[in-house]
DNA sequence: TCTGTACTGTACGGTGCAGTACAGATGCTG
DNA sequence: CAGCATCTGTACTGCACCGTACAGTACAGA
């Protein structure tokens, strides 16, 4: 019975919430099973440790992390580039995505496992899949050719600029309107080191 | 006498240390009076608590993340950007600076007051300094004008690319020359777009 | 009705840590 | 030497939390 509603999803769901409202260590067992309407028996039943249960929430949770970018492989790539910053800025503050980070990379010292599980579900994923479709756009004489990982890494680290980083230090969040300027500012930019050449060049990347 | 001998500056480059090597959680005040050659009595007679402690660390430290640019004014802006971008990144992804970005993100949910003043004095100001150095390179003509504060950003974004996101979760770090490869062609990347065009134009920033 | 499984609620052991109390040592100053 | 500030070492309080034990309950199926 892979629904949803028994007390394994019940458990995750409040040790999701708290871990990320709180932190690893500021969470207890006793107000997770409080949370989740359990004893914490039955917690234990469960997940044999709390850092068990951390690992669970986190590997459920950073496959959030992800963001289909539909190509319709002929559309413009500019207009897709944009679309895709507006989105992926969104994804990349949200307090959910922010609140994560801030845990794993606090845990990641004492279980390095933990970080590695979350960077490989969640961050790289979102840059293999933009790497792919940038290939793609390459391979159609859309974009430049050039190394698509790192032009991948580029892009979304040219549309968000510090809006990530301000967040995670709990800096009052962008307003939308300013988190799409830097979005599409950073597409332009991205653009004007990519896009192809209509007439002289200047090449970039790698 | 505020030579830097005397037991408060011990407690607080041990406190440093440990703070940073571990966490504030994990770091117990026991721990840092041995690590200072000092009491905890004595620990206390300097700072109140270990909150308190853990803001003057915090405080101290931010300021080493710094970084000037010697300009030269008349220097070609690309070389002064190229060498910057080098020592930046170098700056961005170091141990201490990756562990104080972690720590500091991590209490911001408790200590919102910590994440500002860390923020504050560090990243603020480095994106600052680049600001007023990308404004006097626009006012020189050597740069497209645009505003300064999102270019340096998105300068700093692009030049380490996903390098910080990588240390902060304890991926191995990146060696040396794949981090100057990556400040490299983010430097390229800023450039197609805030260089002065020779010929033809398409605008970006804003 | 018997049995197995999953859960509840509470109480407790063990541990680790922040912060304090206190008695004595050390050293500086007049 | 007297007086004062600062430091040491140790022992202590108080507390929070992880993880377990245990006695009792709900319920499904044979």
């Amino acid at each position: 019975m892979p629904k949803g509603h028994d007390n394994n999803s019940l458990i995750l769901d409040a040790a999701r919430t708290l871990f990320l409202e709180q932190s690893f260590g500021a969470a207890t067992m006793e107000a997770v099973a409080a949370a989740a309407g359990v004893s914490k028996t039955t917690v234990y039943a469960h997940f044999r440790s709390k850092d068990e249960l951390f690992v669970a929430v986190v590997e459920r949770e950073s496959e959030h992390q992800m963001l289909v970018l539909n190509s319709s492989a002929g559309t413009d790539a500019a207009a897709v580039l944009a679309t895709f910053a507006r989105k992926a800025a969104a994804l990349l503050v949200a307090p959910s995505t922010i609140a994560l980070h801030r845990i794993v990379s606090s845990e990641a010292v004492r279980a390095p496992a933990v970080g590695r599980l979350f960077y490989a579900n969640g961050p790289q994923r979102l840059i293999d899949g933009l790497a792919a479709y940038l290939e793609q756009a390459m391979a159609g004489g859309q974009l430049r050719r050039a190394p698509s990982h790192l032009a991948a890494v580029q892009f979304l680290a040219v549309i968000v600029g510090d809006l990530q980083l301000r967040a995670l230090h709990g800096l009052p969040p962008a307003s939308p309107s300013e988190r799409a300027a830097v979005a599409s500012s950073g597409v332009k930019v991205f653009l004007a080191a990519y896009a192809m050449p209509h007439r002289g060049a200047s090449h970039a990347g790698g």
